[in-house]
DNA sequence: TCCAACTGGGGTAATTGGGGGG
DNA sequence: CATGTCCCAATTACCCCAGTTG
């Protein structure tokens, strides 16, 4: 995941995908910790064909801002 | 990335967050206390998927500069 | 193909959160 | 009222090595 003055990371494109060291740096934690919020379930993922993780930016986003969880508000 | 995947001193990026330790130390304070503030909504703070806080490395640096809000001196 | 960096998986120490009491 | 310290449970961080990435 380079940090190059092009890198992939296009924060324009809306299915722009994230290493988990970029998510992990977004969030303060290792990275390994956000390998383990995808086997929790806690935040989606996507698999390379060699198995790696790429996450979605949109979500990261998201899960940044301060949204934990949503509840139904007709409920 | 180009050498290091994931720095634990981020100081440059505008985004950079402080973990509740790290805040504490800046303060002199216990990481309780730091936990306390970010309850009483003295500092904004997010939180990891787990729970844990982190704090905006930014705000820390203004409190700690010294530039604090006014103090209801109509008591 | 070779290579440097990143990732996955497991296991173990350190930190954090929350409540309660001083 | 604010801070520091006690408890325990959960989350996170760092260690290893082998495989994937680009």
């Amino acid at each position: 995941m380079p940090t190059s003055a092009h890198n992939t990371s296009d924060s324009n494109a809306p299915g722009a995908l994230l290493t988990p060291s970029e998510v992990a740096t977004m969030f303060r934690v290792d990275p390994k910790t956000v390998t383990r919020w995808a086997k929790a379930g806690k935040i989606s993922a996507i698999r390379t064909l060699g198995g790696h993780r790429r996450f979605h930016e949109s979500e990261v986003r998201q899960l940044l801002t301060g949204v934990p969880e949503q509840r139904d508000p007709s409920a």
